[in-house]
DNA sequence: CGAGTTTGACCCGCGC
DNA sequence: GCGCGGGTCAAACTCG
């Protein structure tokens, strides 16, 4: 927690200061002071996108964390400026950093079962010490990114009426990449990634290159779907969202084509701080959403971050 | 038939 | 040490 505070408000700050103006200056001069990194040759491939995370838990800053995670997520393009690189390291605390070792030790690995996924001993992994980021996207943000995502879990969480759909990168068997993905509690038309791990693998031409990532399931039961309320909650049941937005958000899948997704189909609820405990959160709704016929024509707004006291019930 | 989703159970980190 | 809660697994199921 040595940094949360000062930097974290230093980056706010900062931002917010841009935000008297207009959502897209701000966002611009976020992204300026972010835009110093540059993941370098290894990483991008002749298409301009990231073959993987850069050094994802080698990088050093946070911010630089952030935007490399970002990058391939959103197909950013290069951003406007560069050479801010003093300017990030102040901003630093959007991401906490961890020691490679302690990504991967958020592998699990059971004794029975043999996977390359899982070569770390659960067991020594922290949980509080795992390096995540945490964004915030409208619905149809959702379908922004490129990879493609299998739900492998989903449950209720404590003190949110909306359970979390748990997601790993499908592209690659291989693959370490997870997301989790939660309905914003505050603003339930918004949903809250979590982006842990490091993909190790390029960054698919199509998004839907891996199979099945279009399926399109209708709503069966209503708790099943992660936009829907746990059952022991008194919320009232909210209208499906478009196929490609499923369970906890998202569907696996986001297709990149996915931009038909309508947010308007969106849900009300209450209002509670979405703070996510920790790590990068990165605000897209304060740009203005999304031009649905592009993906993330403008960089994130890196709104609230790093708050260690987990807010949200803190488990 | 292949791939994704659902869902209950299990495991383990963490707080008390 | 115990219990809670989050994260993951994997069988069963659904769908194209």
């Amino acid at each position: 927690m040595t940094m949360d505070d000062w930097d974290l408000h230093a980056v706010v700050r900062g931002c917010n200061a841009s935000s008297t103006t207009d959502p897209l200056s701000l966002v611009n001069d976020c992204w300026d002071s972010l835009s110093g990194f540059t993941g370098g040759a290894d990483d991008i491939n002749n298409d301009g996108l990231f073959f993987r995370f850069p050094d994802l838990w080698e990088t050093q800053t946070a911010i630089e964390d952030l935007e490399a995670l970002c990058k391939p997520f959103f197909q950013i393009n290069e951003p406007p400026n560069q050479g801010n690189q003093g300017e990030t390291s102040e901003a630093s605390p959007l991401v906490q950093q961890h020691p490679p070792e302690q990504q991967q030790q958020q592998q699990r690995q059971r004794p029975h079962i043999q996977k390359p996924i899982s070569q770390i001993p659960r067991s020594k992994r922290k949980k509080n010490q795992q390096k995540k980021v945490v964004c915030q996207v409208p619905a149809d943000g959702l379908s922004s990114d490129m990879w493609a995502w299998r739900k492998y879990g989903q449950k209720p969480i404590k003190g949110s009426p909306y359970p979390r759909g748990y997601y790993r990168c499908s592209s690659s068997k291989g693959c370490l990449a997870r997301k989790q993905v939660e309905r914003c509690r505050s603003d339930p038309s918004m949903f809250v990634i979590t982006y842990t791990a490091e993909h190790n693998h390029p960054l698919p031409t199509h998004r839907n290159s891996l199979a099945g990532s279009t399926r399109h399931k209708l709503p069966q039961h209503p708790i099943s779907q992660g936009d829907a309320p746990v059952p022991t909650t008194t919320t009232p049941p909210k209208p499906p969202l478009s196929p490609s937005v499923t369970a906890a958000g998202l569907s696996p899948v986001t297709p990149m084509s996915s931009n038909s997704i309508r947010p308007d189909e969106e849900v009300e609820d209450e209002e509670d701080d979405l703070l996510m405990g920790e790590d990068v959160f990165m605000d897209l709704q304060d740009i203005g959403g999304f031009d649905n016929d592009q993906h993330f024509p403008v960089p994130p707004h890196w709104s609230s971050i790093n708050n260690t006291a987990t807010a949200a019930g803190g488990s």
